[in-house]
DNA sequence: CCCTGATTCGC
DNA sequence: GCGAATCAGG
């Protein structure tokens, strides 16, 4: 149901650019149809130009992210086979593991997430442990050093893509 | 096939 | 008013 507060917060991301799809995710329990049926019942539709091209794309942040340091073994001969899976295995699994450490202070609310955030989302949704990190690197990115590299990349689309569904 | 927003129309 | 189904397009 459309609450004044879910109706200010569709506003609210809609203008920020977000997709109908990534703001029914954030909304929850709705689907992306939903979401577009109420911007044009709101007369919000048409933004900016071609969503692709208009949208200026999130810049793949790359500053302040130490951490993810990937160790190869040193190998002579030909080493094309020992490059990449090794490499993304380890990346997630030091992602997961970082996203439980997220400081109590620094936690927050969907409600309280503003574009000085990171956005990035922790436990399940609906549940009472679901938060976001709400953190920002040391020059004031909504982003926090731990999940700066990968937010918004294809690995943060699939787990949306599983909330849909769900 | 993935995604996007736009439109229609039964509820 | 709502949103699933469908459409047109990238």
């Amino acid at each position: 149901m459309w609450t004044d507060e879910r109706v200010e917060l569709l506003k609210k991301l809609w203008n920020d650019g977000l997709s109908a799809s990534q703001i029914a995710v954030e909304l929850g329990g709705i689907t992306r149809n939903a979401v577009i049926g109420k911007v044009h019942r709101l007369g919000l539709s048409g933004r900016a130009k071609s969503p692709a091209a208009a949208v200026p794309r999130q810049r793949k942040p790359r500053a302040a992210a130490p951490m993810l340091r990937v160790t190869r073994p040193a190998m002579r001969g030909n080493t094309a086979l020992a490059r990449a899976p090794v490499y993304e295995v380890e990346y997630e699994q030091e992602v997961d593991a970082v996203a439980t450490v997220v400081p109590m202070g620094q936690r927050c609310t969907l409600l309280e997430l503003n574009e000085g955030k990171c956005r990035w989302p922790v436990g399940d949704p609906g549940s009472q442990d679901f938060f976001f990190c709400g953190g920002r690197t040391s020059e004031g990115l909504p982003y926090c050093g731990y999940h700066a590299r990968i937010a918004y990349q294809p690995v943060d689309r699939r787990r949306d893509k599983r909330l849909v569904r769900s």
